[in-house]
DNA sequence: AACACCGCGTTTTTT
DNA sequence: ACGCGGTGTT
């Protein structure tokens, strides 16, 4: 391949990037700047230009979807498999790590991955234990705790308790949960990255192994790494100043889970000789989207600096449109997609986001009603769901009789008459006998501890198993599926289940069986045989969200999950005080930045027409609530903006006489006004005219009143 | 084991 | 408002 190739088609701050020298270097990637361009033309130029093999290479990203594009991309351009260069997830990589060393790292070769709600799980059975109480000491923050902690890379045994006796609670069930894990050969996924790093740390001939091997490292994303992370990398880089870090400090939006935006400047201290490249270049939106998006982040402090521009025109200007409730806005949204689409545009070429999830209902409902397909983005994904996790408890649990997780799970799943005291008796035994609960069940049932009845569902339920282990043995993975769908008795469980909801998880099952044919397990060098290796493909890769995708429909989703895509047609929705910027985020300090940076993800992801509402009334937890417009719509200049002047044919909060038209009623709908003694409210409705009007007014302080115009003296703020 | 009731919280999400 | 999860009832 010519050199050409790999660098022609760039512009000439993507190929000053593409074609440093290979020492550190820093891009500052804008949104829509070509930023997974640079790193796979930078991979490109790696391996034709400076020579490296593609065993030299360490390419990490978040997602599994981005390391796919990743090595899609590099295969395309270079022509060749990427077989041999270690492009994936922090996650993905770690786990291929540990399972390589998997004893040097103290760990089982069987090791399971825990996923987040195998996480909670144990948490909880582990503090039911102990006794501690739930109510003082939810089971969530613990969860939170103890992922907090991994993430900062401290154990336990690093942690100084203190005085509080609420951060004893926390660490201790902490230091029994590692136990646990470790006894059971689980671990979660912060243990991932938290026990390749100390095995690193701790080892120095297989760090100077790794190192010498991955002469290149690159990192997408890299505002979004956290503490743990970052200290893995610098280990396998080590002052050899060969990170090529790609990343963005406008576009850290995940502050609150960990992500350290100040990895940058740690970088920059820890890597000297670095260069730092800015791609500001957008190829994606139109000159006013971006000025009003270079205008509103400027308001941040202690920015890398950065100011995006097009070669573009202009374009039309962003609309603003306020409406008078959330419904008022969910339809003109709606109406606006309509007109789109019914001008020859795609529908998935659209997208609505927003801050919450919550705030999808509304437009779903005038979507559905208006006939629209649409996808809403998020919620469970495939490899999440109960059914599923059910399903997958089954192969565990023949692939491992002492998974206690899976056992906890399935042993009453569905119903077999194996109720709470049997397994608190089992539970017992196993704690006591310190054994798995598998193993407690059997000693229990030899030991006739149980009631007759109780003791054949128990027996029914290892009978079950075993048949299953026997009947699956040598079988193909799918069909080790399909036999335990078939004699789980899941599928009899959901189809009692009433509704759609029972056919729904009956078809994921299926689909279930599906999942393990298509997966292919060649590609998985590790010595794990095909089930455990489908069983970990199934914690780290969740699959996608919904399963019935439509081919063109309009896109739903948070500001959140909308990074890194963009849409011809984008509605930012909700742009109210208290929303967004969401009520914690204006009270915390430091976290208003976060939320700035959130609309900035947003508004950059329109490439030809951006609109923004917001609305003056809206239901939030039952109450009406009155929002003042977001500071962020003030931050962006006039100049960008059009004011959207016509009110959509709505749907009124409450009934408006018809006899009066709006035009004629002095106080609109949404009117904000001042009574002497109630303060401020606003304007619901007006009946009659003149003095004589009755107007209905919901004060903030005392809530809905009806008032006489004449008499009651109104000031229209 | 299925069902009803009550109380609580309620940004954002990946792996 | 609403849904979820936990508890108590039949």
């Amino acid at each position: 391949m010519e050199l050409n190739t790999i660098i022609a088609s760039l512009n000439d701050a993507q190929r000053e990037a593409v074609s440093a020298p290979k020492n550190s270097m820093l891009v500052l990637a804008g949104a829509g700047s070509g930023k997974t361009r640079v790193l796979v033309h930078r991979i490109a130029w790696l391996i034709k230009v400076e020579g490296a093999f593609p065993g030299n290479i360490l390419s990490v990203t978040f997602t599994n979807k981005a390391a796919a594009e990743m090595r899609g991309r590099v295969e395309l351009l270079l022509g060749m498999p990427t077989g041999g260069m270690w492009i994936g997830t922090f996650h993905g990589l770690t786990h291929r790590f540990l399972r390589r060393h998997a004893a040097e790292a103290k760990l089982p070769g069987t090791f399971q991955i825990l996923d987040s709600d195998d996480q909670y799980r144990l948490i909880r059975r582990l503090m039911k234990n102990m006794g501690v109480d739930e109510a003082r000491c939810p089971p969530r923050q613990v969860q939170w705790f103890i992922n907090e902690q991994k993430d900062e890379g401290l154990r336990a045994a690093n942690i100084d308790a203190g005085m509080d006796p609420f951060r004893r609670q926390l660490l201790k069930v902490y230091a029994e949960y590692e136990a646990t894990c470790q006894r059971s050969g689980l671990v979660d996924f912060a243990e991932l990255l938290l026990r390749s790093f100390e095995l690193l740390r701790d080892n120095p001939a297989l760090l100077e192994e790794y190192q010498a091997r991955f002469r290149y490292i690159l990192v997408d994303e890299f505002q979004d790494t956290n503490a743990i992370q970052y200290a893995w990398l610098r280990l396998l880089s080590q002052g050899r100043e060969n990170m090529f870090v790609v990343g963005d400090d406008d576009q850290s939006i995940y502050g609150w889970r960990g992500a350290r935006v100040e990895n940058i400047h740690s970088f920059q201290k820890d890597n000297p000789a670095h260069k730092v490249v800015r791609l500001e270049q957008n190829y994606r939106s139109t000159g006013n989207i971006l000025g009003a998006a270079n205008s509103l982040i400027a308001n941040n402090q202690g920015r890398m600096g950065k100011e995006l521009w097009t070669e573009d025109s202009e374009g039309e200007k962003i609309s603003l449109y306020n409406a008078f409730n959330e419904q008022d806005e969910a339809h003109f949204v709606v109406e606006r997609i309509r007109k789109w689409s019914e001008s020859g545009n795609s529908r998935k070429d659209a997208a609505i986001l927003y801050r919450s999830n919550a705030q999808s209902r509304l437009f779903e409902e005038r979507l559905m009603a208006a006939a629209i397909p649409y996808r809403v983005y998020g919620g469970q994904r495939f490899f999440d769901r109960a059914e599923i996790k059910n399903g997958l408890a089954y192969l565990r649990m023949i692939a491992n009789r002492n998974d206690d997780t899976s056992f906890e799970r399935i042993v009453n799943t569905p119903t077999r008459g194996i109720g709470n005291r049997t397994v608190d008796l089992i539970r017992a035994e196993a704690q006591s006998a310190s054994s798995s609960l598998w193993e407690a069940a059997i000693s229990i049932i030899n030991r006739k501890q149980l009631p007759a009845r109780a003791s054949n569902a128990l027996n029914a339920f290892l009978a079950l198993i075993n048949g299953l282990g026997g009947e699956s043995k040598d079988k193909a993975l799918f069909e080790k599926v399909r036999i335990v769908v078939e004699k789980s008795g899941l599928i009899e469980h959901y189809k009692k289940e009433k509704g759609e909801k029972g056919e729904a998880r009956i078809e994921n099952l299926q689909e279930l069986a599906s999942a393990a044919k298509q997966f292919s397990w060649e590609e998985n060098e590790e010595e794990l045989d095909e089930l455990s290796s489908f069983l970990a493909h199934a914690a780290l890769e969740a699959g996608e969200g919904q399963a019935d995708e439509y081919d063109d429909c309009v896109q739903l989703m948070t500001l959140h999950s909308a990074k890194g895509l963009e849409f011809k047609l984008v509605f930012v929705v909700g742009l109210e005080e208290g929303l967004f910027p969401g009520e914690r985020s204006i009270t915390e300090p430091g976290r208003l930045e976060e939320e700035r940076r959130l609309c900035y993800v947003g508004m950059t992801r329109a490439m030809e027409k951006l609109y923004l509402t917001y609305a003056e009334s809206r239901r939030l937890y039952g109450r009406e609530t009155y929002p003042k417009a977001s500071r962020f719509l003030r931050e962006i200049p006039v100049e960008h903006i059009e004011e959207v002047r016509m009110r959509a044919t709505v749907s009124r909060p409450v009934s408006v006489t018809s006899s009066v038209s709006q035009r004629e009623a002095e106080y609109q709908l949404g009117q904000r006004v001042k009574h002497l003694k109630f303060g401020e409210g606003v304007v619901l409705q007006q009946e009659g005219e003149g003095d004589s009007a009755q107007i209905q007014i919901n004060f903030h302080s005392v809530g809905i009143k009806t008032l006489v115009a004449g008499y009651a003296k109104l000031e229209k703020l």
